[in-house]
RNA sequence: GGCCCUAUCGUCUAACGGUUAGGACGGAAGCUUCUCAAGCUUUAAAUCCGGGUUCGAUUCCCGGUAGGGUCACCA
């Protein structure tokens, strides 16, 4: 059987159900179907699993579809294909299987068919029980399947009793729907997380009654929460769109969820789209689930961030800072920003934590913080110099470079502590900012000296 | 609890039976134009346990232990 598949063009999907926003651990199920098809010279398909009319939400697809196309996974097909419009096909195949004895319409009684177990089901009561429901004949064999990145896994399916696959001929669940859409999408390998295993084996039985091919199975291992968890929504995980609100880079993203399961038995960990699906292997796929960690996530985007360089910054910029300054002052600006960020939303968290105040006002300071802790001269005097050398540049080549080039030698004369500290101090008010050339080009010769002057008032 | 899956530094991971067990993030230390940031250098840190197989096991097999997943008229 194997063998007739591995013949035909490969064609994977991406199916999520708009039950909720595109959360990360989906959007690396998404990209591993993605680079396995384009690796492989197959499509990638992409429906939505909305057969849940309660739960699924336009507001979600409509997550889902932007998180998707922002991360930049394109499906090939056209057409988004969905569930709840496809009734009639299913219908159709679900009286097939009652037609044939290999479904039943079941009366359900007080006492239910659920295999008997010590385990309570806490979402038992969930939603009112029909009366009726089509249950399908469990022939009761064993299955094995090919997990392309587990080997052979085994279940006996008895254990799984005449299971429900549909509330009525009108409303087909999950299991039913996704084995009928598989099939009529000539889906050859089914990738996803390692949560579906257990339900590959029911899914496989439906297949074999409606005499379905069997694809091929994959099943990632899981992302997980700190504590080594499943992230889940209500345990740490985050959507896809707040991560693109945060000022991500979305090849970063990619980038970073590639590595989460999978290496390309290399050294290198900055790929590009194309790159991972030339690379992509998934017999190189880990099969332990993997911590999500944030900050790593953080640096690879640092990283791309410094490829987008500083020009890439200003539209970050939030217009507090821009405002009334130059076009050299903003170039110096999202230089100094970008030195100091992972992701472009930090400029805007540390402008509210007040790290720019004193791009903002003219700072307020202790009059002691001017002199540095190992000076062996007084600032005063210190300033008044480095005051006349900054008033002697033209405010047109006022920049990062122009103002070092007079100030420097001074202070490399007198004690580069010695002038810089309060230099610094008097510019930004903070024991901690940018150097003190840089904070200058940032104010502008005016603001420059205005503060510089005020210190030296302070001291008198 | 039944069934299924998994097991290398704190985290993500490399090592087609033979390596001083490698890299990255994070940590620590140092260097760099005053502080911070960035950058560079150095450094600490791991094969879950017990049996096999083998001249030799991180690697193969078995058992244990631990962790996870799943047990819906959700997907």
């Amino acid at each position: 059987m194997n063998q007739e598949i591995e013949s035909k063009k490969i064609i994977t999907r991406f199916p999520p159900s708009p039950t909720g926003k595109l959360q990360l651990g989906n959007a690396r199920t998404a990209l591993f179907n993605y680079l396995f098809a384009k690796k492989n010279g197959g499509s990638f398909l992409f429906r939505l699993e909305d057969t849940d009319k309660e739960r699924s939400k336009k507001e979600y697809e409509t997550d889902v579809i932007e998180s998707l196309a922002w991360l930049g996974l394109r499906h090939d097909n056209r057409e988004i294909q969905k569930q709840s419009e496809r009734v009639e096909i299913y219908k159709a195949q679900l009286k097939r299987l009652v037609d044939q004895g290999l479904a039943y319409i079941s009366k359900e009684t007080e006492l239910s068919q659920e295999p008997a177990s010590g385990f309570q089901s806490p979402k038992k009561k969930d939603g009112e029980r029909r009366e009726e429901v089509i249950r399908f004949k469990n022939p009761n064999k064993v299955i094995t399947f090919t997990d392309l990145i587990r080997g052979e896994i085994t279940f006996d399916t008895t254990e799984l009793g005449d299971f429900v696959i549909a509330k009525s001929m009108d409303e087909p669940i999950y299991h039913l729907a996704v084995v009928i859409d598989d099939a009529e999408m000539d889906i050859t390998h089914v990738i996803r997380g390692e949560d579906g295993i257990s339900n590959t084996p029911r899914q496989i039985l439906i297949q074999e009654a409606l005499g379905f091919p069997r694809p091929l199975y994959a099943h990632l291992p899981l992302i997980l929460a700190p504590d080594r968890t499943k992230l889940s929504k209500r345990h740490g995980a985050i959507p896809v769109s707040e991560y693109r609100a945060q000022g991500y880079i979305p090849e970063a993203v990619l980038n970073y969820l590639a590595l989460l399961g999978w290496n390309p038995g290399t050294e290198q960990e900055l790929f590009s789209l194309e790159e991972l699906s030339r690379l992509f292997d998934l017999g190189k796929v880990q099969k332990g689930g993997a911590v999500f960690d944030e900050e790593k996530m953080r640096s690879v985007n640092k990283e791309y961030l410094k490829k987008a360089g500083a020009a890439s910054v200003i539209p970050h910029i939030p217009s507090e800072l821009t405002a009334g300054r130059s076009v050299s002052q903003v170039q110096a600006l999202a230089g100094m920003l970008l030195e100091r960020i992972s992701v472009y939303g930090d400029i805007k968290t540390e402008l509210t934590a007040g790290e720019y105040e004193y791009l903002l006002n003219d700072p307020i300071y202790a009059k002691e913080m001017l002199k540095w802790k190992k000076a062996k001269s007084e600032p005063k005097e210190h300033l008044e110099n480095v005051c006349s050398l900054v008033e002697k540049i033209s405010p047109d080549t006022f920049t990062v470079s122009d103002i070092k080039e007079a100030v420097f030698p001074y202070a490399e004369a007198k004690g580069k502590g010695d002038v810089l500290w309060p230099t610094r101090v008097a510019l930004s008010g903070k024991e901690q900012s940018p150097d003190p050339f840089t904070l200058s080009a940032l104010l502008g010769k005016e603001a420059t000296v205005k503060r510089l002057r005020t210190a030296i008032n302070m001291l008198e």
